[in-house]
DNA sequence: ATATGTGATATGTGATCACAAAGGAAGTAG
DNA sequence: CTACTTCCTTTGTGATCACATATCACATAT
């Protein structure tokens, strides 16, 4: 038996730490990116910084330019585009999960968001501890195509998320969704749940579009 | 006003070449990729093929394995969850094109039906053909992101559409629904454009998976 | 003073070289 | 004859160098 050993190639961590730093907004949209730089903030060579900035421009995280990469900024439409797509595809994901669902997985998911009722006070544990939570429950839906597509979808607009969480009452309230969305999912109802989610997301876009 | 030049990068001309051997089924699922062999092939450096590779990784179309890259290769219930997925998708897309489409649009369309029509003894024309008939179509939906998707879903499992073209009879009942299709569009009747979409894909997944 | 042309700088792109790790082949011990 | 070890080949990865083009600044001419 030979113990499997996690070799992460140098291409693989700075695209990883690009594209936290611009779902984090240290690299807010619009900003600039140079190859050079990022390789020697980073001391390595341009070599995996090009193939790091290539991967997140195939999933729409950077463009490139007739001169320089930019982190891609989205219009307020497309925003709203995006999370009408969320809608979508979360149902369906959620549609393929619950049959798979086990009571302790459940279990999992309420505890989780009881730790998350303690940290409304804080926007970037709350903001982390959010995508956690919801794509944890989509993780059961067996398909890895979906679960791709919708985690790349929620990245892109992350950046955007920050005028969400940093509203107080928003949190508070989008917990009593969530608890209101798994109790409907602890229900195996669907079609519950598909009104529930379609509400969440509609706040969402509107306490993102209503600051932007 | 300047003349924009279209400046194709040689790793851009690599990853569009790659990415028709491999639809096209020149490149079957499974297959070994080396970075060397391709690049040798195409008079070309190792560097522009490794970014084309990247970014056909990030596609989801070939896999990176401990030594070597391969043709990414479906499983019969992934398919079948891709078509799910193109289901709700392509039903969003005509959803936001309806209100988008002239009249001359929609005849464009028939016209490339007809030729269509004309052509269900070619499966190769006719599989080029069609996806250019869908992907117009919802390329009035005003959404680049859900675009996107869409055509990277189609791409990915063109290479077993090769099962579906093969069958005579599929081509000409496939012709039959979508003229059907068309015809509601036409009437910006969306719920029957559901339906007669669903169909449409539950028969193109029953070929495949019939002939798996 | 403004506009145009020219040169310098910045920056992405491509080629080549070197390296490390994995897989396979061959040789040797039991 | 089998199994293990060793060496070589294959192949992806990373660094460095060279190049082309776009942008910007500055100078010069009208």
């Amino acid at each position: 038996m030979t113990k499997q050993i996690k070799v992460e190639s140098i291409h693989e961590k700075v695209y990883q730490r690009l594209r936290e730093e611009i779902t984090s907004s240290e690299l807010a949209p619009g900003e600039k990116i140079t190859i050079r730089q990022v390789a020697d903030m980073y001391g390595v060579s341009v070599m995996p910084v090009r193939e790091a900035l290539r991967q997140l421009h195939t999933e729409g995280l950077v463009n490139y330019e007739r001169t320089g990469v930019t982190v891609k900024a989205l219009s307020a439409h497309e925003i709203q585009q995006i999370i009408e797509i969320r809608k979508r595809l979360e149902l369906l994901a959620m549609e393929w999960a619950l049959p798979n669902l086990k009571k302790e997985d459940i279990k999992k998911s309420e505890e989780m968001l009881e730790a998350m009722d303690q940290r409304t006070d804080d926007d970037n544990d709350w903001r982390l501890l959010n995508k956690e939570f919801h794509l944890t429950l989509y993780s059961y839906c067996g398909s890895q195509q979906l679960e791709q597509i919708i985690e790349n979808l929620w990245v892109s607009i992350e950046p955007y998320m920050r005028i969400y969480t940093s509203t107080v009452s928003s949190l508070e309230f989008a917990q009593e969704q969530h608890h209101e969305m798994l109790h409907s999912i602890k229900h195996k109802n669907l079609d519950e749940f598909e009104k529930l989610l379609n509400n969440h997301l509609n706040h969402t876009a509107k306490v993102i579009l209503d600051n932007f």
